[in-house]
DNA sequence: ATTATTTGTGCAATCGTTTGCGAAAATGTT
DNA sequence: AACATTTTCGCAAACGATTGCACAAATAAT
């Protein structure tokens, strides 16, 4: 079926298109007379503006681009579902592409958005990125941009971002107060920066308490823990507690400990940083600290909002986490 | 900074719009020199073509539409991702929008991507959603429209979803080949169409099986399936296996089937209908029909392509199903 | 009845790109 | 040198919507 457009209601009506077109938006200059004619056709005919044309003429744009290394996962679906709830709310529409964490389709994606004029951009970038050139590109033309999660090392950005650091810090307490001494630790990839800086935290804090001693591990799949928590339970000196940096680390370190057959709390403690879901599927439930995508993705937006509407584009913002305990400590 | 055109370009060298305009795209009628004149400055100034004035001009539009009722979720993410995936290597971008299960959300959703002209639209149905009306809207305006899971009853739309049928039939064959007869069957929302089948098939399986009992329950969350293992596990008539129709119910079943400490699967059988993430996170692994949203996607973006060249939209089509085995039966 | 004001509508330009057609400049043909 | 041909480029219209301005008709004021 032919597409509506003014000229066809306008053709109809015997009307200019600029009537017609100031008809629709109730322009005080025109008769109500022709009003109602003009918004009953355009009703009946179901006709909706061309969002195309009116970019282009207005040079504005609802459009907001979002670029992540892959949408289906503990995390990054919460966020993009929470950013597209916001982006909704507020008269925006998600263009959603993936890196799949290769820098060169992250370019790609990038380019798609600038030629589609995106109005804000959110990245959580590849794993794999090196230069931030292109996104100094980004903020020259003015295009708001706020990088999330996985952020660059730079000032110049805005960066939201877990509170990696009071996130192990509490972890790290919850293990500490409960006396533990022998703490196994896994965290995942080495290179990122999150890890960096649970790494640091957790170890710092349990520096402090004396005669605690903390078997630090890196783990880049669920089955690489699963491997080491049970290679680890073989020795005579068994830890008592273990700490999972991620959701992807807690699913190896319960599927072991499960196969084990030890008993979690008594025979070992486990303390988690996840979204949530997993924690709780499981039994008893695991105590974790919340680093919750969807908060993530709330406060993301707000920034977006403030940057469209004019503010600096170099915050460095944080969720706060919360402890909710589950009993496996 | 100022966003560079071709008209930009064209002041800057001198040139008219429309020779850089075929300068930029190879046209034979521009001289070598020209050509890398201007290909020269477009790159050196960042220069990316306006997609709105390209889509306005040529009436087309690489845009395509996905209402989903939630973004995040153990199937819908990996739906998405797998249409992200195909969309971009065939030059499409994804417009995500969700319905929140949510009737006059979703009709406003749609609004969205027909102003934004969408080339085609895939939609999940929200869970309240009556009419369809406004999708017969979208049919007749050519636009290609492609329903994936929650899908209308109507004959006339293109379809594609999980074989339930064939799922269900797998599931019950699996139960029925290891000899139990005393089965507890949890399904999901009795109003879904999926609930349906699946209830449907399952029992008519079991039904030609001599002996065989099925204990029919309805539950909408995990914690309505977690009160009922643990209320049913209280009986002295316990059932020998468990068939869970979704990873929602899943969830429940195992939690109260550990914290009842019973063995999995000596004591009681489990097969559920998964996406295959939560079944490997439980030991013992639990045994599943696979209901895959990667698969499913990939099967809906193959059926949005064909009608984008012309296909008939009235296709109703199923991903197949595979039993993964666990070791819970 | 003439002029001033209000009311209702249309013209035309604009956003950035593409493309058919025409025309100037360069080259080739006698 | 006169003409034919090719090479290279620009003009202008179109896509759909918006908006400043002009202008006609209707009404009010003198």
């Amino acid at each position: 079926m032919e597409v509506i457009t003014l000229k066809r209601i306008s053709q109809v009506l015997g009307l200019s298109i600029s009537t017609v077109s100031r008809a629709l938006k109730n322009h005080p200059d025109i008769s109500q007379n022709t009003k109602t004619r003009v918004h009953e056709l355009a009703n009946s005919l179901d006709y909706e503006p061309n969002i195309n044309a009116i970019s282009l003429r207005s040079k504005k744009n609802n459009l907001i681009g979002l670029i992540v290394p892959t949408i289906s996962g503990f995390f990054y679906d919460s966020f993009i579902s929470a950013v597209e709830n916001e982006c909704r709310k507020n008269g925006y529409t998600l263009l959603i592409l993936q890196s799949g964490n290769n820098a060169e389709q992250e370019k790609e994606s990038l380019k798609i958005c600038r030629q589609n004029r995106v109005t804000g951009l959110f990245v959580c970038l590849s794993t794999n990125t090196t230069s931030m050139d292109a996104f100094l590109k980004v903020k020259d033309a003015d295009i708001p941009l706020v990088f999330f999660d996985k952020v660059p090392d730079q000032q110049n950005f805005n960066k939201v971002s877990i509170d990696d650091a009071a996130a192990s810090k509490f972890a790290a307490n919850l293990i500490l107060k409960k006396k533990h001494k022998e703490i196994l630790a896994i965290f995942g990839n080495e290179k990122l920066s999150i890890t960096k800086t649970r790494y640091y935290t957790f170890n710092e804090v349990c520096s402090n308490t004396k005669d605690v001693v903390v078997d630090n591990n890196y783990c880049s799949t669920s089955d690489e823990a699963k491997a080491l928590v049970k290679k680890i339970f073989t020795k005579k000196k068994k830890p008592t507690a273990i700490f999972c940096m991620s959701d992807e680390i807690l699913i190896g370190v319960v599927k072991a400990i499960q196969e084990l057959k030890i008993n979690i709390p008594n025979e070992v403690a486990i303390v988690a940083m996840s979204d949530g879901m997993l924690p709780k599927m499981i039994t008893p439930e695991i105590t974790y600290v919340e680093t919750s995508g969807y908060k993530l993705g709330l406060l993301a937006f707000e920034q977006m909002l403030k940057c469209i509407n004019g503010a600096e584009g170099n915050a460095n913002l944080f969720t706060s986490s919360v402890v909710v305990d589950g009993g496996s400590i």
